[in-house]
DNA sequence: ACTTTAAATGTAAACGATATGAAAAAGGTA
DNA sequence: TACCTTTTTCATATCGTTTACATTTAAAGT
């Protein structure tokens, strides 16, 4: 805002007044009389008057912006989250300043800083895939930044953290390609470092227990760079198609190896279900349109997103130290589409 | 940034040094000896000091970020720009800010105003669809706001622009469409106030004149709401299957409308493209994917963010205030795909 | 020894708002 | 009229920087 705007001085100079007799009468302060109230008010209306925000943010110290953190933003899941974030920071009066990492550490830590540099009042932040260690995050919160994880949380730093259930979601999902009659199901996930990753993972491990299959080792794929490197997960669709005893069936963990590997069994003319059945975790608005529509684990990401703000903006807002930390688990909804259907027909 | 940070001040008092002394000395003034520099830099990075960005904003009026107004982040198109920006700005120094407008007047209104009020040195903004006045923004460029218009411009503001070619991008697809030998081609569009909407509009009446065919206003529907309202386009799509003579095609015209006709189609256990062909503006990732795989008019979104950030970067860095104004205009790309294939047959 | 010059550091006024405490004005009581 | 309240207004310090200007100190020149 380096253009000319109003300021508190230009009203006192016009006005003949002090400058605290403008400023408490703008804030409609008990000590001001009426008649000189209504003399600021109708003034400063009339001329557009808007406080600055940086005198404020300088004077209050604080900035009513909040810090998110994600992998990408163009990203269905992501943007969804976003949405949340920024309908309840809005509705609580706070900006919100979005920045993506790329999947990458050093952006990640970059960012932070920038963010940190940019006075923000907490932190909104989804790991990045590549993410081992937080020490980064843990200075700031020992500098006092209130910090809550979402989606992608560590364990090392205590605070607030919104998560879905991902065993369950994994669990359910794969109980279901089971229940289908499907025995060779492989899993393309992201790195192994990722709490989703390892959580997904053993929803999976467990429900083939439960469905008296062996884990075979061959069948699990990593994908250290979560989607954003489409030859890691070419990789992976090309071993599992060079299996001898090929998997017939795969659940996708990430919502950007979901819809790589659906365009990747494509383009190897694999069909869809019937040479294998695909599912996985993934938010497009698009499940229903694809070829075949996609089974799908979706996730309530725009309530994670907004309750991972709330939760921050309770830390900001609270009087004392926040010493209870909490984490919220929400619950995932498994979509059955064509893209798991024994019985499916290509033409409808 | 409300968390205890270290201050220039508390530098000077632990150096026995004066206030103007540190600050110069870290930013490494010819005034300051080697000397001093050294203690005074040594005991900042020990000490990881950062300068409160809110002080220096205030003393230099200057915020060093830039506020976007799309219409919805949840969407490939935007989210692409989006990044765009984000690279452009952060490359330059910037942060960005980030707003929804949901296709509202109102709500495009009111983060205007937040984000001036939230100290922005420029705007980028694609208008919504219900705006149709634009006194909102002219008042604050007056006030020396500089802003960059892409994709939804206003001809009433005097200021740079990034678009695409919209009128061409119709127009070749529509001609695709002749020349797949489709000859009742309906079109869904947007709001009829919007720049993006008419342009493609002329593009599509042209072709069709250009190709001999009459243009059949019943063919044409409008969504006033861009896409955001699906009743709007359960309508529009529900009125042209009720026709005595049923379009053998439908061009869309925006990246909402396209997946949402697609899937209303689908409900409808339309065949494309053998019943109807489909054909739209969409930069969604998962075209080849689709069912059956969608030919689409893609935007470079990534391109038009980049571009009009560099655009609102020169004018905010400009010495001398900017008073000639050039519109980027970029080329679309068609992309052929089954959905308007004659020859197409479901099991690939 | 005394002035000149350059180098190094310091003082203080901004930026725009908020908040504390004091001063002025108005009203009330004896 | 003098004195005390109460109401209303103002002067000023503050937030953390930047910067024009002033001062100090040391070295150099005459």
């Amino acid at each position: 805002m380096n253009f000319d705007a109003i300021t508190i001085t230009d009203i006192a100079r016009e006005l003949h007044l002090s400058i605290s007799t403008v400023s408490k009468a703008l804030r409609d302060s008990y000590e001001i009389s009426e008649t000189t109230k209504k003399r600021v008010l109708e003034y400063a209306q009339e001329h557009n008057y808007r406080p600055n925000p940086m005198a404020q943010s300088l004077k209050k110290g604080h900035s009513k912006s909040i810090g998110i953190v994600v992998s990408n933003i163009d990203n269905q899941f992501f943007s969804q989250v976003i949405n949340g974030m920024e309908s309840e920071a809005y509705s609580q009066g706070y900006n919100v300043i979005i920045t993506q990492s790329h999947e990458s550490y050093d952006l990640e830590v970059q960012n932070v800083n920038h963010l940190t540099h940019r006075a923000i009042d907490g932190l909104l932040i989804s790991l990045s895939t590549e993410t081992n260690s937080v020490e980064h995050l843990k200075k700031l919160q020992k500098q006092g930044l209130p910090i809550v994880f979402f989606d992608r949380v560590s364990s090392e730093i205590e605070t607030h953290k919104v998560i879905v259930d991902n065993f369950k979601g994994a669990y359910q999902a794969t109980m279901h390609l089971i229940n289908c009659g499907y025995r060779h199901i492989a899993h393309i996930t992201s790195s192994a470092i990722t709490s989703v990753t390892s959580e997904r993972l053993s929803g999976y491990k467990q429900a083939l227990n439960d469905g008296g299959i062996k884990i075979n080792e061959q069948y699990i794929k990593y994908c250290p760079h979560g989607g954003m490197d489409l030859n890691e997960i070419e990789q992976a669709v090309d071993e599992l198609l060079a299996l001898k005893t090929k998997p017939d069936a795969i659940l996708t963990a990430w919502d950007r190896i979901t819809t790589s590997t659906l365009a990747l069994l494509h383009k190897r003319k694999v069909q869809i279900p019937q040479d294998i059945a695909l599912l996985g975790f993934t938010n497009t608005l698009l499940a229903d349109v694809l070829n075949p529509s996609l089974s799908a684990v979706q996730q309530p990401a725009f309530e994670i997103g907004r309750k991972a703000t709330e939760m921050l903006l309770s830390i900001i807002n609270s009087k004392r130290p926040v010493t209870e930390f909490e984490t919220v688990v929400l619950p995932t909804e498994l979509f059955i589409r064509s893209s798991t259907d024994k019985t499916y027909k290509p033409d409808q």
